[in-house]
DNA sequence: ATATTCCATGAAACCGGTTGCATGGAGTCT
DNA sequence: AGACTCCATGCAACCGGTTTCATGGAATAT
């Protein structure tokens, strides 16, 4: 048995022998020091400083099953929302005594279940964003660890959503008093809860302005792919898109300066997440997803429930709210066309 | 002894029963299955499988004293060179069967610190990006557990540096041979090896080619900082820049879009890193540090000396190469002023 | 003074793996 | 056929803590 960085690290014997106790009182001196007497207590904590004895925490963990970790799993770590996401998990966790584990699960389901299935010793529970995965399979691993889920509305879980229903709508009637009469919804991917979401409230919303409203599919929440869509929504007339993020948007941004159209001139573009959105050119009108904030609530939510006995099913709804900056403004009239709608081959 | 959430999780001895195996074997066919019979490892595999075993990895950590765990420590994930840095040394990391704890120091040293103590014990070595640190406290760190360090140069500490050099200087003769002669260099923050590398490479190839070089210091790689900075820029009668990072270099279209100056017509851009080079409108010339790359190798040379005995004092250097794109143009002559010089308060 | 309670402490059994050493059956050599 | 290797497998002692239960001395009650 090779024992690699353990040169002269102290135990929990030898203060206990150096001492003239157990290794039991040693052991309680740190875990439960009112158990003993405060003179005990100081005799064993001077010892332990003297020999400079930390108390290993592999060890505790193997004993108590208790790791004091958490792991957040998440599709895309280089995605702006996900990324502002864990800086807010993390930071929350470590102020409560949590590290974190992270896994990028590279999209797919596989992998977060891969990663689900192997942390699952080392972590007191989990945070999901945005899982790709089916609900059979997240209740399985929720059952074995306490688990928060981001993005997702599965009952009896706990979970974190984004409420960015207001956020459309509010966006949908600036777009319509802007005068625009025909937009787009640009969603990916076409299962995720937060698209479906999205995508349901600007139908709805379209409906109230009396708007029509074109729902465009693409193929990832990526800039390539926003810059891909753009000659389908400019063939349906719509003079302005609201997207599923800021990546999106920021695409459609690229694809429609390719064609020469100026935004907010020739068309009107809102974003989600709020999370590039002021550093894109022009500045993004978006809906804010407090995504680090999100993240921060799901820790919270997740390290309360490790506290009390009961099983984990409450559920946090944070509100999103329409940012109006740059990139929306009145409708053409009339609607521009599409200067190459040939070259777009989707 | 409280034993939360392990019902009926199997342990190694319920799998050598089933398998009718002693739990020496079981252990031997996940963690040396060489020594075993092919036979044998089939056989104690598929009952695990069955029985829905995994190795418990404290329990393995606490015997063996490896935990099978890094840790990852950057100033800030919402940076997009290190987000992308992240995601190469997560899916390395994994690749070779490691987990990966994330630490955010939200770019201080004494998070830094805080993170790299707290971890220790939990972790087989550690990979510090960009560290903000003294020497002296890395190589205490370093002492205590394998530390690889990117992007600082430190003697006697494995470490991967992306040398920028030959790309910053292809870049001024690039804007040497569109005619700029007067051009910028923006940098942040003042202390970090990237920056001063940068910086000289940027001047040495300034004098080469007979171009004055201004340094500007930013004060945070932001895209703020770099919209800020377009005063002083304009301000020396530069008609390029080249900036420490994307990030930076976005900044600056802003600022000079604010101005209504266009780019590359009025003003040419370079960044570095290459991780938001292309969603910009326009794609931005910039010198690709090969981010995801870097992590990647990084973690390889981690764990490459975590199976030798010896010190980790190997180095590895990734050459950057200047990817040109749409930022870069002919200088305008004669050089164009700041449109209004006095709203700058820098 | 004796019985009773209380509580600080210790002995030892865990947690779930790994690994040094012993063992015995098959294969090889003479 | 008998002696000798060889090696796949098992036994049991670890790793370094936590926790249950037993214990005995002091404090309290009768």
């Amino acid at each position: 048995m090779t024992k690699p960085q353990k040169a002269g690290r102290p135990t929990i014997r030898i203060v206990a022998k150096e001492a003239g106790v157990s290794q039991a009182t040693v052991s309680r001196a740190f875990s439960q020091p009112d158990m003993l007497t405060p003179a005990t207590v100081a005799k064993v904590l001077a010892t332990a400083k003297r020999l400079g004895y930390v108390p290993n925490q592999i060890a505790r963990a193997l004993s108590t099953g208790r790791s004091g970790n958490i792991a957040l799993i998440l599709p895309d770590v280089t995605n702006p929302f996900f990324a502002a996401l864990m800086r807010g998990a993390q930071a929350a966790a470590h102020k409560r005594g949590y590290a974190t584990f992270l896994g990028d699960t590279d999209e797919t389901a596989a992998q977060e279940d891969l990663l689900l299935t192997k942390l699952a010793v080392q972590v007191d529970g989990f945070l999901l964003a945005s899982p790709r995965q089916s609900e059979e399979n997240i209740r399985k691993h929720a059952a074995r660890r306490p688990l928060v889920v981001i993005n997702r509305d599965l009952a009896d879980i706990g979970r974190v959503l984004v409420d960015t229903t207001g956020g459309f709508r509010d966006a949908v009637r600036l777009l319509a008093e802007l005068g625009h009469r025909r937009i787009a919804y640009v969603g990916a991917p076409r299962g995720s809860w937060s698209n479906q979401q999205r995508a349901a409230a600007v139908e709805a919303a379209g409906a109230e302005h009396g708007i029509s409203v074109h729902q465009i599919d693409a193929v990832r929440p990526s800039h390539e792919a926003g810059q891909a869509c753009v000659g389908e929504a400019l063939a349906t007339g719509a003079t302005a898109a609201l997207t599923v993020d800021d990546v999106v948007a920021q695409g459609m941004i690229a694809g429609l300066s390719d064609r020469g159209l100026s935004v907010p001139g020739d068309f009107s573009l809102v974003g989600c997440d709020n999370v590039i959105a002021s550093t894109t050119y022009p500045q993004l009108t978006s809906v804010d997803a407090h995504c680090a904030e999100a993240g921060a609530r799901a820790v919270d939510l997740l390290l309360d429930s490790l506290l009390e006995e009961g099983p984990l099913d409450n559920s946090l709804v944070i509100p999103g709210e329409l940012i109006v900056r740059g990139t929306t403004g009145p409708a053409p009239n009339p609607p521009i066309s599409d200067p190459r709608p040939t070259t777009d081959t989707r």
